[in-house]
DNA sequence: CGTCATAGTTGAATGCTTTCAGACAAACGG
DNA sequence: CCGTTTGTCTGAAAGCATTCAACTATGACG
């Protein structure tokens, strides 16, 4: 920058003002400086700049896991309106662990950025680091989950409405005995999607076995252990409700594994919709909700917040949709799935009202 | 850090001492200083260190795009090594888009990261790049692709010879009329994998039609494109070699619209053997490469370039390995596929040596 | 007890940019 | 022709941590 300004002739105070439109600065002179950057190749540094100017051009984005393809979506989302909008992206994976989220979320203030992005993994830090960020001047946003109490801005999707849905429809099509394999319930949407399931059994007067609701992590490992566990009881679930698409995979290897069929002796129904599902064998039916919008969605509030938007916290909450494919279909007629087994463990307590 | 010092008792340069350890403090001071910093929830500056250490502890890493599964698991590997050894990631996506790279390139620089990882969307721009970075000082990690002329650090895996296993797969099964779906030749590990093809065919003296090898992006729609294309040729080939994975997809979902069966009318083996690839139906064949290994190897090369490892590079390459699912199958016998139809379009150039 | 080496501490400079207050010149009004 | 205003530009401070040279105890030794 010194190099510039020696070069241009002018003082370092004129090329940051040509640099930032700071001032006015006549043409010739204006026309000196940009020059010289030019032929200098000069980009400003921009940590000298955040250092200044107490805020750099960043976006911390927190989330769970890279890996799991429901995330890359949103983080997507948000790098394409950050990047269009002159933001970079500093992205950390929490593993859902605690530690890591807190660690992350201390380190990422020091460096200044402008905004934060979060899909939590625990329940509580977030409240209070949230608070320290608002008092630097930093916006956050709360995307795909809550920590509890959460009262500044988020994004989410009605993940009740389309469990009910989802339930709904595998009560249409026939089925009674639902069993439902959920992700950890103290992440908000968890939460959520099973009371869906619930209010929807309610709705017909139907009430499940306790075993018959399974909590595991949102993978599918989760997904393939849990359906094991449930599908050895007797009478087995015609249906299963499983908390994203990657449980809902591990389900249907479970079932492939048992040797039996879905959706022929048991119909499945995911949430995420991911892309893979309409590929899977058989094809997923799934709760559609678009990671990209979530993310999009996310990253515009920031950047109104960072612009000055000072309105009341925004709750946003996208819709969802309903996609039925290959994996569900109606129940077997006499459901005789394993009836004859219902013997000795008495795990009859489904019952129709 | 004022207040610390006030607190401790002691000047700033001895709470920097003590955080840093680069001098020797007397215990008492050494405990009241760390006392002070705890009490006050002190967390130093990420970006007045940076400035002053002409080095942050970021690493930047340039890929395509995270929402292509393959990527992530790279980002991963890389992310795992970094943050245990106490650096962060910085995440660009240039899209294979060329300027968007140049951009993210030279702002990263900016930031002074203490290390770089790409995955080079264009031929040309990153070795002119990368010499600037490690003019000043920071190392460059090139991994899945080569720009071209590329002379620094690389992990790659063996793209020819896992298209070569892969297509001498096709052969030894029975299949004669070969095609492949190639990503973007200007990637260097599309031209390896084309190469690999295009050998094991003329090691069985095979000729291929140049129609039957066509290019384009590394993703499902243009996989989908080009096997319609492909697919109305007559004869039409029995086997179908993808770049990679998506490419695949596209390839069984065009099989699948034109009322051809996988493996039975077309045998299909993709690349990367991407998570969902047990999944689909049929499941896909695939030479497997494990991203996390390429991002976990090249995070490695890079701590060691940064903790003055000086050697000469390095261009690691990753061995592949053939899985063979559900997609692919020996040709139906007299291999009717549409001969029939061989007439007035004299595409039968394909011939047997 | 003076001297000297050594270990421990400090103050100030430094990195790069932004920004604020002030300087300067030209233009304007009286 | 002088005082103001307006429009440009400059110089220096500030932001935060690191680091180097310099300084002060501390203790050993003669």
């Amino acid at each position: 920058m010194k190099q510039i300004a020696g070069m241009a002739g002018v003082s370092l105070g004129t090329v940051s003002h040509v640099l930032n439109d700071s001032a006015r600065v006549r043409e010739p002179l204006r026309r000196r400086v940009l020059e010289a950057v030019e032929a200098l190749g000069y980009q400003p540094s921009q940590l000298a700049r955040g250092l200044r100017r107490d805020k750099t051009n960043m976006i911390g984005m927190v989330i769970p896991d890279v890996t799991n393809p429901f995330f890359p979506a949103v983080v997507r989302g948000v790098e394409d309106l950050a990047f269009s909008n002159g933001y970079r992206l500093i992205l950390c994976n929490t593993d859902n662990d605690h530690a890591k989220e807190l660690a992350h979320l201390n380190e990422l203030r020091t460096y200044l950025p402008s905004g934060l992005i979060v899909i939590p993994s625990s329940f509580s830090d977030l409240t209070v680091q949230a608070e320290r960020y608002r008092r630097a001047g930093t916006a956050v946003v709360c995307v795909d989950r809550l920590p509890k109490s959460w009262n500044g801005d988020s994004v989410t999707v009605a993940n009740e409405e389309g469990a009910y849905a989802a339930t709904r429809h595998l009560l249409k099509v026939g089925h009674r005995r639902l069993a439902a394999i959920i992700g950890p319930l103290h992440l908000t949407n968890a939460q959520e999607r099973i009371a869906g399931f619930r209010r929807a059994l309610t709705s017909v007067k139907l009430r499940v076995d306790p075993e018959f609701i399974q909590e595991t992590n949102f993978d599918r490992s989760g997904g393939h252990a849990k359906a094991r566990l449930i599908l050895k009881m007797l009478p087995r679930p015609t249906a299963i409700f499983a908390g994203n698409d990657m449980i809902a995979l591990g389900v249907i290897q479970a079932i492939r594994e048992l040797g039996l069929n879905c959706p022929g002796d048991v119909s499945v129904i995911g949430f995420d919709d991911l892309d893979f599902a309409e590929l899977t064998s058989p094809s997923l039916s799934s709760v559609s909700q678009s990671g990209y919008q979530l993310g999009a969605t996310a990253a515009r509030i920031l950047l109104d917040r960072m612009t000055g938007d000072e309105s009341q916290p925004k709750q946003l909450v996208l819709e969802t949709q309903l996609k039925i494919r290959e994996s569900v279909a109606p129940p077997k007629n006499n459901s005789a799935s394993g009836i004859a087994g219902a013997d000795l463990r008495k795990r009859n307590r489904v019952r129709t009202g």
